[in-house]
DNA sequence: TGCTAATATTTCGTCATCGAAGTATTCGAC
DNA sequence: GTCGAATACTTCGATGACGAAATATTAGCA
């Protein structure tokens, strides 16, 4: 390298005026930016923990989601959810369920439909890999108080229930 | 689908529900599950976007690494900060140069570098895909006036600033 | 019921990405 | 200056993801 890597905070400056210089608004540059780059840099911390544990984004992306649903969900769903192609899946849930992490089971109710669950070394592993980002998570935040972080949710989830608006 | 999908709004909720259950803390699960899901929604958007430009994801991130710096970038450089492998950056310039948006250059100073930089097409594509997304961004946070996107930026900002200190 | 369209999953061929090894150049210690 | 280590990029073989087509089942309608 011919310098030293400029730091998060100089290149999220750079960024926002490389924005605006193009023709963006600076007040949502300064915000889109903002998430765009904490996202990534939590995605490669995910990265390296899940690597650990031997797990791929990608499969952790089901069990985190059929974590959150709570309940089986198919394919398609899964598909939808972690942002992949449908015919990805297959091979996805083929590799988890030789691990033991998921398990596939035909609908009843619906023979072309097939239902993914969590199996209980599913749900450990998930719970497992949350404990262990929030520890990270957490040291990420150590400079907002208490009522900073309640404010800082709170915008966001005010950004978050206008999404599927302007998904339409 | 069995039931018709959950708005942005619910699918937050019953994710931060997940984490906490799971052993994270709330304060912080609610900040970043909230960053995540707003990251792959825009993320979505821009795939969309950049579709029609005939833009890949990956090949845009190399413009817009360029753009943002301002200078001409080594392809190990690029690798770094678009998040893939070295090797996969190769490949990458060879379709960007075929299309005119980039050039290489061999660096005057050292042989073994490669310098990257944004062809006045490439400058044109960027500034074009700015000002079409800033109209999207601008829609997802028009709930929040000028004062509330101040705020948020600077929160946000104070989670940058911590974030090399975090990935020592 | 019978027929068409829609839905759900998988298979297949192709392309992008990865890590490891290969090649070339530069840096540093002596 | 010379030799070995470090750096930078590329090539190579294997794996994963995509879209299109194939297969199977269900839903709607006359």
């Amino acid at each position: 390298m011919t310098r030293r890597k400029p730091s998060a905070a100089e290149q999220h400056r750079r960024a926002v005026a490389a924005y605006v210089a193009a023709g963006g608004d600076e007040s949502v540059q300064r915000v889109i930016t903002a998430v765009q780059s904490l996202s990534k840099k939590l995605d490669q911390w995910y990265a390296r923990q899940l690597a650990d544990l031997d797990v791929a984004a990608g499969e952790w992306a089901v069990v985190a989601a059929l974590a959150k649903a709570g309940t089986a969900l198919t394919p398609s769903q899964l598909a939808d959810l972690t942002n992949v192609a449908p015919s990805s899946m297959t091979h996805r849930l083929d590799k988890l369920a030789e691990r033991g992490l998921i398990e596939r089971a035909a609908d009843p109710g619906n023979r072309t439909r097939i239902l993914v669950r969590l199996t209980d070394d599913g749900w450990e592993l998930f719970s497992l890999a949350i404990r262990s980002s929030d520890v990270v998570e957490s040291d990420v935040l150590q400079d907002l108080g208490e009522a900073e972080r309640g404010e800082l949710a709170r915008l966001l989830e005010v950004v978050i229930a206008r999404l599927d608006d302007v998904d339409a």
